[in-house]
DNA sequence: ACTTGTCATTTGCAAATGCAATTATTGTTC
DNA sequence: GAACAATAATTGCATTTGCAAATGACAAGT
């Protein structure tokens, strides 16, 4: 029988709201949010991104990651430049400033996972971890799928 | 060596947001989002609830679940009623035509998450929903040591 | 070279969100 | 039992969000 309670979209969405918003409040007095946090150190991870790409890697919509980069540009934590050679494209990066508080931020962050899945062995943290990334590599691939549902629903409506 | 894109949160917080985006898009037809889906089949699970109690149900923050609540009414898929012994309270539940529709929606969340998921071993899936819901408890036990380190910060601060 | 098309980003605008203050009811204490 | 505290839900208001339209820049076809 089913139980919205037991469904794995639900669950997920649970955990991961719960764990951003401890961890969102852990750094709040550094004056940061969740989402730049993120955004800084998806930077440090791989410097020179173009905002498509960084949306794809935080999970960040791109017109609300425009407007975030702004503020974070304005705050003097990134950068961001249209390239020479291609001006439709922007690469942004970690100011020195942004740098040092994301290498700041980056042990607490750490610490902050010890401590939220200390009881759990690690062998069930990795396996965890795992599944995780690949559901979302298989998320890619059924998506056609449903796509496909929507599309035979409206036309099953437009012929109706 | 720390990276962002194998932090835990933020793999949470990956797979919920893109799991989560691809309902609503399967549902949306319905003229259903993904919040309201939530709190339907929250309440097809257990029905007579409080806001406070469908508010932590569902991860949904109580203003927003309220006005939520006050639109799903208005389009008649719940009532809410004050209670009589205690009328600082009030009783959510689904209408008829409130369960009509999640018990239409269901076998289609069933439907998703078998197909998200039909890559994997079964086994693998219970186990990532019993470590999810075992960190999910975790997260309520290390909430103080969280705020202790927030106010240590802050008295810190003041007294500097 | 000029129109047409496509890509990357930004912006306008309406809707959704969340904190804090408010309202309404119940519980407690003196 | 009057004053005060506590609980539950709602609402005001400023901020954030996301879709769609607009902008700006390069690419291709004629």
């Amino acid at each position: 029988m089913y139980r919205l309670t037991n469904s794995l979209p639900y669950m997920l969405n649970r955990v991961g709201v719960r764990m951003g918003d401890l961890f969102s409040r852990r750094i709040a007095g550094y004056g940061v949010t969740l989402p730049m946090y993120r955004v800084m150190a998806a930077l440090w991870e791989k410097g020179d991104q173009r905002l498509g790409d960084l949306a794809g890697m935080t999970t960040i919509e791109i017109s609300t990651l425009s407007r975030l980069i702004g503020e974070m540009k304005r705050r003097g934590l990134v950068t961001r430049t249209r390239l020479k050679d291609n001006a439709r494209t922007v690469a942004i990066n970690l100011t020195p400033k942004g740098r040092t508080l994301v290498e700041e931020l980056i042990p607490i962050a750490v610490h902050f996972e010890e401590v939220a899945v200390r009881n759990f062995p690690s062998k069930n943290v990795s396996d965890l971890k795992t599944v995780l990334a690949e559901i979302y590599e298989s998320l890619n691939s059924i998506e056609p799928e449903i796509e496909e549902v929507n599309k035979a629903r409206k036309a099953a409506k437009s012929k109706a």
